[in-house]
RNA sequence: GCGGGUGUGGUGAAAUUGGUAGACACGCUGGAUUUAGGAUCCAGUGCCGCGAGGCGUGUGGGUUCGAGUCCCUCCACCCGCACCA
């Protein structure tokens, strides 16, 4: 009987449709286990054999666990909010929810075709009102709360409304900007020019309901706020840091430029050390897990206060990793758009200063920061700080190189300590005082901790280590500055001037912000999905009656980012279905944590850290009962394509094979690799391909053949080389393509994708169909059988363990190679390799597990135990080495101790020959390993 | 520059705690069968050597009876971050 692919999965797909085998509830008396796929975008191009190697991992271990009694929670959906869709719907006026849908169909079909066993009756969609419904829910969550920096966790606004009410802002330590008044809008507040930021309960109760309003947004989680932006003019959208590269849109590579808006903004930043410090507990790659450290950016130090010359009600505020070298400080920086610029400048300075400060704001992020070339440039104030130690008059200059958007905007430049600074005291000739005993920082920085401090006053003779926390304990006590931790993160803008994503719950009144929560409301239809002609974003155009709710002066015209939907996408599958709450704190409580995270590691670190913040912070508010989303996180390998190119002769219509490519002047060009096989053109189907090669003609081998040149890159349209899985499940069907993705690597790694090694494993598949066909029910089962079954069980159930899916594969393949040739025909002795096999072929398995005449289904059976005693053999095979080169192969039983063992050896023929003329020095016998005689 | 990772046959790779390096596959070579094959089966296949044997896990060193594995040095490549005070 052949392994008749097509037939067999058709079938057990139907099956499993009708049974609704993958179907699952809670059941507390059933331990759970959460396998997680990062969910995809759906976007045109479907998938390709990159998208399923996570996927396929995935499945093969929820299929394991089940087999193990877990109860499995195992969900797929999509990501359908986003920029494509939009993109496509400018272009062609589709409404990106039909182009969604289109393409949400063809990767359900494209994936019910690998035979995956989600539970569909769960599927989310980030872009469906009922689910988006719940991230706009959380998101008025996030804006009705406020972070106790205290208690360390969220807490409900109206807590701090109490507080202030009582108390005002004494005992109460709310996250927020700083200087959290100075974003108020200018206006009546009862309290002068001198306020510091303590609001008592009088003042709080002064303020009318919109002055109180304005100083609740300062403390919110959820908040709007000017704030300075990565404005992408093409796009028509503000973008996230990590969507920028080089200054570009990740997304279509237009230029970026910062521009100032009114964006809504989430309180990350209050998350930052709990983001830091939770990272402990959680089971991901060091690399990942160092990608958030670094983003989050926390160091450690000193904020010191420098007063200005002439403007004795002004302070410079620095933040300084190096508080110890205070003494050396000879001039500070302010970035250009400090707002002490203005205050220090002094007349005769003012036209360098503004032109200066104009340069700065024409560039670019992507010039700001250069593409690595570092050039240094400033500008003198002409005013002058003073120095908190020693009232020493230090000139206070402006320059790129500081950066407005961290730490307070401004440093005290210690040249002989801060490369950065050295070099600018080095291009503009000013002073390098020397503190470091016995370095000459005239010559080279020194940046390094450990010499001695000297011309330090108090600090005289310490190292860095040492002087540090001295110098902040002395700064504290000359009340001039205070030991401070800074972070790089910065709370996220979560406003996106898009049409395709989730409408903010929000409406203004006198253009202060109302929440909207007795009703949803929806995206609106619009006649374009452009900005309108004064800039504003597309949901403006929406007329008052296309707007399902319509409130206050106008509605919100922003919608969120991409990020929303997917921070917390992982708890809705617990609970899909449900209209009366995001996930029902019971269901929560069972599925808990994602137990295995499945996904790619590029892109992910926002992801990470956007999801991380949301999950903290609906554990503060009691809507969850942990902290963490993801418990255990695996990154799979890219899939890497294999490039074909042809050799055009520049300027002609000839192209030149590989060989013969180095004689002419030649244009390397990709050519799809569906005209090529083994590196072979098809001509005919090369000029029928496109337009302009119709008249191609080609300089051949001598072999009258045209080759090819190849290269491994990553797969992508526009190299044309992409493999999808379609062709693949058609010729070898979905377990020889599940079997292959696995068998070709450690999931974790990079790999290209060469389909030439497909049939080793599609001929398993078929020898594995081969060994159940030819079973029967009464042949004899021998001791060797149930060995290497047994033997295959552990070997398989631990590379389980240890997601090392590719020796799974190799592991029966040996096993089953290994029984064909012990003739292994009864079938209830091999049965077992069918509930091996289920979680990498799962269509094979079921049709095993009948073909052996058993009942039911494969899914139901439990994962096969290993039996000790068909493990153990009585004899065992050392390989015997002299200084640690083997030489032969000592057969003895199993019960030796080492001494016979010895013997045994030494007395050997072959030992006597290596033995000839020398002496034995030591012989080590490692039981059941190996002998090593060292002789000399 | 900083951080993380990877270097093993012609190719993808295996070797889980230091114990026979190259399992399992692909490819290749030879053979059988076949009208033919990109089908099937058998044998061989790390390198050098007729052979005995020697050499082999990026480089150089170290620890050890024994090192792909542990330590130090250097090199190459990949990924991430990057004027972060």
């Amino acid at each position: 009987m052949e392994y008749d692919f097509r037939a067999i999965e058709q079938r057990w797909q139907t099956r499993w449709n009708e049974t609704e085998a993958y179907k699952v509830t809670e059941d507390p008396s059933r331990e759970k286990f959460y396998v997680l796929d990062m969910f995809p975008y759906p976007s045109g191009a479907g998938l390709h054999v990159g998208h399923p190697l996570g996927y396929i991992a995935s499945d093969v271990f929820a299929r394991y666990k089940r087999h193990q009694g877990y109860n499995v929670l195992h969900p797929m959906g999509y990501d359908s909010f986003g920029l494509p869709a939009e993109q496509y719907a400018i272009q062609t006026g589709q409404h990106p929810a039909i182009t969604t849908e289109a393409n949400v169909a063809r990767y359900r079909e494209q994936l019910d075709q690998l035979g995956f066993c989600y539970d569909w009756s769960r599927e989310v969609r980030t872009s469906d009102p009922k689910y988006y419904r719940w991230t706009q829910w959380i998101f008025a969550e996030l804006f009705e709360s406020w972070y106790d920096v205290d208690a360390d966790r969220a807490r409900p606004i109206s807590e701090l409304t109490d507080a202030l009410n009582a108390n005002g802002l004494t005992g109460v330590h709310a996250a927020s900007d700083g200087l959290w008044w100075k974003g108020l809008p200018d206006g009546a507040y009862p309290w002068g020019s001198d306020f510091d930021g303590q609001l008592t309960a009088e003042q709080w109760m002064q303020c009318d309901a919109a002055a109180q309003s304005h100083i609740l947004m300062q403390f919110r989680l959820a908040y709007l706020a000017d704030s300075e932006v990565n404005w992408c003019p093409a796009l028509g959208t503000v973008l996230a840091n990590d969507e920028v590269k080089d200054g570009l849109s990740e997304r279509g590579g237009h230029p970026v430029v910062r521009k100032r808006m009114r964006q809504w903004i989430m309180r990350i930043s209050a998350f930052s050390q709990r983001l830091i410090d939770d990272l402990d507990g959680l089971d991901w790659t060091d690399s990942i897990k160092e990608a958030q450290r670094n983003w989050i950016g926390r160091s450690e130090g000193a904020s010191v206060h420098f007063g200005v010359e002439g403007h004795s009600d002004h302070t410079i505020e620095v933040f300084t990793t190096r508080p110890d070298t205070i003494y050396g400080v000879s001039f500070m920086v302010l970035a250009p758009e400090h707002e002490l610029v203005e205050v220090l400048t002094s007349a005769d300075h003012r036209e360098a200063v503004t032109e200066y400060q104009q340069a700065a704001a024409m560039k670019s992020e992507r010039e700001r920061q250069g593409a690595g070339d570092h050039e240094v440039s400033g500008c003198f104030t002409g005013g002058y700080a003073l120095h908190p130690l020693t009232g020493e008059k230090i000139p206070v200059w402006i320059a790129d190189y500081v950066l407005a958007g961290y730490g307070t905007g401004a440093i005290m430049a210690v040249p002989a300590g801060d490369e950065r600074d050295w070099k600018f005291a080095k291009a503009y000739d000013l002073p390098i005082p020397g503190i470091f005993d016995g370095i000459d920082t005239d010559q080279a920085v020194y940046t390094e901790k450990n010499a001695a401090l000297r011309h330090s006053c108090e600090f005289d003779g310490l190292d860095s280590q040492t002087a540090i926390p001295k110098a902040i304990a002395y700064l504290e006590s000359k009340g001039v500055g205070r030991g401070q931790i800074n972070y790089r993160l910065r709370d996220a803008v979560f406003s996106r001037q898009r049409y395709w994503g989730e409408p903010f719950p929000i409406c203004y009144v006198d253009d202060l912000p109302q929440l909207i929560r007795d009703e949803q409301v929806t995206l609106p239809p619009v006649d374009a999905y452009l900005p309108t002609e004064d800039g504003d974003p597309p949901l403006a155009r929406a007329q008052q009656g296309d707007w399902n709710v319509n409130r206050g002066d106008r509605m919100e015209y922003n919608t969120m980012p991409g990020w929303a939907g997917s921070s917390w996408y992982f708890l809705r599958y617990m609970d899909p279905h449900n209209d009366q709450a995001f996930c029902a704190r019971d269901k929560s409580d069972y599925w808990g944590q994602v137990d295995l995270y499945v996904g790619g590691a590029e892109h992910t670190t926002g992801h990470l850290l956007y999801s991380r913040f949301w999950t903290k912070f609906l554990h503060d508010r009691g809507w969850i009962g942990f902290h963490e989303p993801f418990k255990r996180m695996v990154n799979q390998g890219m899939i890497l394509g294999r490039s074909n190119f042809v050799y055009r002769v520049q300027g002609t219509d000839q192209f030149v094979t590989f060989e013969k490519r180095k004689e002419y002047t030649t244009q390397r060009l990709h050519v799809d690799i569906n005209l090529v096989q083994s590196d072979k053109l098809d001509v005919e189907a090369f000029r029928a391909w496109r337009p302009e090669y119709a008249h191609a003609e080609f300089i051949l081998n001598e072999d009258g053949e045209y080759l090819c040149g190849h290269e491994v890159e990553k797969m992508s349209k526009s190299k044309f080389n992409v493999q999808t899985p379609d062709d693949l499940v058609e010729h070898y069907g979905a377990d020889t393509l599940r079997c292959y993705e696995m068998f070709l690597g450690p999931l974790t790694q990079h790999k290209p994708w060469d389909t030439q090694g497909i049939s080793g494993v599609h001929n398993f598949l078929r020898k594995l169909h081969r060994l159940f066909a030819q079973a029967g029910g009464d042949a004899h089962a021998k001791d060797e059988h149930h060995r290497i079954l047994h033997k295959t069980i552990k070997k398989v159930s631990d590379d389980l363990d240890r997601h090392a899916f590719n020796t799974v594969i190799s592991a029966l393949m040996i096993g089953v190679n290994e029984l064909l040739d012990a003739q292994a025909q009864n079938a209830a002795a091999i049965r077992p390799l069918a509930v091996l096999a289920s979680p990498v072929a799962p269509h094979l398995a079921e049709e095993l597990w009948s073909l052996s005449g058993a009942n039911g289904s494969v899914l139901d059976q439990p994962w096969p135990a290993h039996e000790e005693k068909w493990l153990v053999s009585d004899e065992i095979t050392y390989p015997v080495s002299f200084n640690g080169k083997v030489r032969f192969q000592l057969p003895v039983a199993a019960d030796l101790d080492a001494k016979a063992v010895e013997s045994l050896a030494l007395q050997h023929e072959k030992a006597q020959q290596h033995l000839e003329g020398k002496t034995v020095r030591k012989v080590i016998v490692v039981p059941g390993r190996i002998v090593n005689i060292v002789v000399g």
